[in-house]
RNA sequence: GUGGGCGUAGCUCAGCUGGUUAGAGUCCCGGAUUGUGAUUCCGGAUGUCGUGGGUUCGAGUCCCAUCGUCCACCCCA
C-alpha cells in the first residue's frame, strides 16, 4: 500500500520527549520570572477576524499573514473572514480594547503563546513559534518608570535561565529622531528608513551603512552620515559612564532633550532596580523594525554568542488600541520569541537534553513479585516520585537499556535477595552509581539526591 | 517577495569524464552461559538515488520542469 509520506511543514519545531521537558523549563523559568514581577496570565485565541489583525499591520506583516478558512467557506469569494495571529501584541491591543472597563489599569501581562507567520523557510526561522511576551498598559498616561521595570524583569529571566553572561541594550527613539532633525531629516518617513539602516550597525558594519547612507536612494551628505554614524556608534560600559556620554551629545530640539532625560531617568531606575551595571548599556544603534515604538527601545545579547543576535526585545508605543478605540493608550513591552532562542541555544551546545519527567522506574525482576513491584511504585508515587513500573518484564539489561533511553535516573531493583531483606537496590544511572537502601527509607533518599541536582545553577552578573 | 548553492538508507556522507545486482559510518533490531544501561565484539534489517518528463543502446551521474532544503536580501522572534 502506498503510503503518506509522514513529515511535517517547513518551518516548524517538533521536539522529541526528553527536548520538550528542556523547552517546557525554559518556559516555566520565564513565565514564574513574568509572574514575580506582578504580570498576570492571559491567552487569546490563535485565530482572530482578519480584519481585526489587519487593520494596523499593512505592508510587510500582511504579507506573512496565514489566512484561516472552514471547509464550508473554501467556496466563497474574498478575503477568508479569519486569520492566525502573528504576534501578540495586536491581539492584546484588541484585548484591552475589547475588555476596557473591566480591566484594571495600568494593566500589566503576560502572555506565552504560539504565533504564526507565513516567512520563506531559513534556517532557524520559523512559522509557528511561541512568543512570550509582557506588557504594562496605562490608561491616558504611563509613567516611563515603567519602562525601567522592563531591564529588570530581563535581567532576572536571563540571570535564572543560566545561560551566560549578557547584555541588555537601550537606546530611545525621540532621541534618534531629535538627532536626526537637528542635521534636517525632517521626514518622519526617511527618519524610520535612516533607523533601519543603522540598527543594521552591528550586523553590517559601518562601512556597508555609510555607504548605503550616502548612496543612492539616501544620497545624504558626507558630513551628515559622518555625524550618524558617529551617534549610533554610542556605546556605554557603566551608568556614569552612560550619562557621561548622552550629555556629550551637546544640546538638541525638544524631542531629543526629551529623550535624553528619559533614558538617563530609565537608566538610572534599572541601576536602582538592582541590575548590575555590566548588564545593561546604552546602544544608540539599536532602533527596533517596528513603526510603532515611540520611546524606549531594548534589545538583549549574549555577550559569548553575539552571532545568535537578540534574544528578547521590545519598546514603548504611544499608543496601542488606537484602531479599536477612542481611548488612548500607551503602553511599554518586551517578546521574547522561545522557539528560535531554544532552537539557537540548542545549536550553540547551550542546552543540554533534559532528563525525563519520570524520575525513577521500578523494574520488573520476577514476574512472580508484580504486585511487590505495583505496591512499591504506589509508595514512591504517594511520596510525590514520578514513577513508570515496568509492567512486560523481559531481560533486566533491556530493562535498564530503556531508562537509559528515556533518561530516567533512577532504576529500582527488587529480587529475591531485597524483598527477603526489606530493602530496595537503587542504581542511579547519571552517576553510575549503586546503593541498596532500606525500604522505608527509599523516599528520603532518592528525595536528597532530587534536590541536589534541582538546585538550578546561576548565572553570576 | 528577490537572487544563488544543494537534493543518494532515519542521520552524516562516498559513488571519478554516463556502463553490470548502489556503498560506508552512525542509528535501529538481535546475540555474546538470563540481577545492570551508555563502552567492546558478532550478526541482521533499511533506499522506486526528491518527483515528473527528456537525451541515450544504457542515467544516481547529462538537460528541462517541479517540489524540498540551505545561504544572502527583505523583514523579524
Amino acid at each position: 500500500m502506498a503510503q503518506t509520506q509522514a513529515r511535517t511543514m517547513p518551518g516548524v519545531l517538533e521536539l522529541l520527549p526528553r527536548e520538550q521537558i528542556a523547552f517546557q523549563r525554559m518556559l516555566d523559568v520565564i513565565a514564574r520570572n513574568y509572574r514575580l514581577f506582578g504580570f498576570l496570565p492571559i491567552e487569546t485565541p490563535v485565530m482572530e477576524f482578519s480584519q481585526v489583525l489587519l487593520t494596523k499591520s499593512g505592508g510587510e506583516t500582511e504579507r506573512q499573514v496565514y489566512f484561516v478558512q472552514s471547509t464550508g467557506a473554501l467556496e466563497k469569494d474574498g478575503q477568508p473572514e479569519l486569520a492566525l495571529r502573528f504576534d501578540l501584541t495586536v491581539p492584546l491591543a484588541r484585548y484591552v480594547a475589547e475588555h476596557e472597563r473591566e480591566l484594571s489599569f495600568p494593566f500589566r501581562r503576560y502572555q506565552i503563546q504560539r504565533v504564526y507567520r507565513g516567512e520563506r523557510a531559513q534556517r532557524g526561522r520559523f512559522r509557528e513559534f511561541y512568543q512570550c511576551d509582557i506588557d504594562v498598559i496605562g490608561k491616558d498616561h504611563l509613567s516611563t518608570r515603567y519602562d525601567a521595570e522592563i531591564p529588570a524583569v530581563i535581567h532576572s529571566v536571563f540571570r535564572e535561565l543560566a545561560i551566560g553572561p549578557f547584555t541588555i541594550q537601550l537606546n530611545h527613539r525621540k532621541l534618534m529622531r531629535g538627532f536626526f532633525e537637528g542635521l534636517g531629516i525632517a521626514d518622519g518617513e526617511q527618519q524610520m528608513l535612516v533607523l533601519r539602516e543603522v540598527d543594521k550597525l552591528d550586523k553590517r558594519g559601518a562601512d556597508a551603512v555609510r555607504a548605503t547612507l550616502t548612496g543612492e536612494g539616501f544620497g545624504l551628505a558626507e558630513d551628515v552620515v559622518a555625524k550618524i554614524l558617529q551617534f549610533v556608534q554610542v556605546r556605554s560600559t557603566s551608568l556614569a559612564d552612560a550619562v557621561d556620554k548622552l550629555d556629550a551629545l551637546g544640546a538638541g530640539s525638544d524631542t531629543f532633550e526629551q529623550g535624553r532625560d528619559e533614558l538617563k531617568q530609565v537608566l538610572t531606575m534599572v541601576r536602582d532596580l538592582g541590575v548590575p551595571e555590566n548588564r545593561f548599556a546604552l546602544n544608540l544603534s539599536i532602533a527596533r523594525g517596528l513603526d510603532y515604538y515611540t520611546g524606549m527601545v531594548y534589545e538583549t545579547t549574549l555577550d559569548e554568542h553575539p552571532e545568535i543576535g537578540s534574544i528578547c526585545s521590545g519598546g514603548r508605543y504611544d499608543n496601542l488600541a488606537g484602531q479599536y478605540t477612542k481611548s488612548h493608550l500607551p503602553g511599554v513591552g518586551i517578546s521574547i520569541g522561545a522557539t528560535r532562542l531554544f532552537w539557537q541555544l540548542r545549536e550553540a551546545g547551550l542546552i543540554a537534553t533534559a532528563d525525563s519527567t519520570v524520575q525513577a522506574l521500578v523494574t520488573q525482576m520476577d514476574e512472580a513479585h508484580l504486585a511487590d513491584y505495583l505496591a512499591l511504585a504506589n509508595e514512591l508515587r504517594a511520596g510525590g516520585i514520578a514513577t513508570e513500573t515496568v509492567m512486560e518484564g523481559g531481560k533486566l539489561g533491556k530493562q535498564f537499556k530503556y531508562a537509559d533511553r528515556a533518561g530516567i535516573r533512577f532504576v529500582l531493583v527488587l529480587g529475591d535477595e531485597e524483598l527477603a531483606k526489606g530493602t530496595v537496590t537503587v542504581k542511579d544511572m547519571r552517576r553510575n552509581d549503586q546503593f541498596e537502601v532500606k525500604r522505608e527509607e527509599l523516599i528520603k533518599a532518592l528525595r536528597v539526591e532530587l534536590e541536589q541536582a534541582a538546585v538550578m545553577p546561576v548565572a553570576r552578573d
